[in-house]
DNA sequence: AACTTATCCAACCGCCGCTAC
DNA sequence: AGTAGCGGCGGTTGGATAAGT
């Protein structure tokens, strides 16, 4: 760690200034509460570790597929995800995916990687006929190499996500994509999570930007209605 | 028991977007 | 329009601890 570990003063100090004018103003935190941390410091720490609605303890196996699912769909972006996980902070997430999932899902995609080389091996056009014809067929989905850039045709898709597609009505669904573990491509990207762990309660739903505000697939939802208006 | 290596996770750092001036 | 201040995020670090030799 570069800086120093908290100690059970400074955890008593933040918590009593926290509770006394609210998580609002971390620049006016460190004074107020008489602690010599930046206010990033203090916000962290409350976020991370002090809240009362975080969650501690392994994670349960509903929780690490909804992580691996919401990966694919979004991304890097903890944040995101930790705001559908209750009670887990960001840094939770992020440090369970590099402790455990990162391998893990590694192992199995370089696994895979060695199937499909087999696979391509087999397929492999001859030489011969790729001169003859010069017709540029689209790649069926079976033959795309793990790693192979899109076609113009699949890079036309209308999210960033590349799991996701928009239907007409413009709500968003889970491509069909047996990698994702999906069991119903075609299915709203808003019902996923529901799947795991049904409506939750206001009170046990911590998000990590605000905390305590309750549990919405709308800023999901609308991260990617961003995306797709800039296009 | 002593040492080395691997793993976990709390904490920091730098960057970005937003807002107020 | 430019800029400073702030909150927030993701990447990274490094100390503590467990596991292996």
């Amino acid at each position: 760690m570069g800086g120093f570990a908290w100690t059970e003063e400074e955890d008593h100090l933040l918590k009593k200034c926290i509770e006394r004018y609210g998580d609002g103003q971390w620049h006016r935190v460190p004074l107020l509460a008489g602690l010599n941390r930046c206010r990033k410091s203090c916000r962290l720490r409350w976020l991370n570790y002090l809240h009362p609605n975080i969650k501690r303890g392994n994670f349960a196996e509903e929780e690490v597929q909804l992580i691996i699912k919401l990966h694919k769909l979004l991304g890097n972006r903890w944040s995101l995800i930790a705001g559908r996980l209750p009670g887990r902070t960001a840094n939770d997430v992020k440090n369970y995916w590099n402790c455990h999932l990162r391998k893990k899902l590694n192992a199995q995609e370089t696994e895979e990687e060695d199937q499909n080389a087999i696979n391509v091996e087999i397929i492999r056009p001859q030489p011969r006929s790729i001169a003859t014809t010069g017709s540029m067929k689209p790649r069926s989905p079976d033959h795309i190499a793990p790693n192979s850039q899109p076609t113009i045709e699949e890079s036309s898709m209308s999210t960033p996500f590349p799991y996701v597609e928009v239907d007409q009505r413009g709500k968003e669904l889970v491509k069909a994509d047996s990698s994702l573990g999906v069991d119903e491509p075609g299915k709203f990207v808003s019902d996923l999570a529901t799947d795991h762990f049904g409506q939750f309660d206001e009170v046990n739903v911590l998000r990590t930007d605000e905390c305590c505000s309750k549990w919405d697939w709308d800023d999901l939802i609308s991260d990617m209605d961003l995306w797709t208006d800039s296009l």
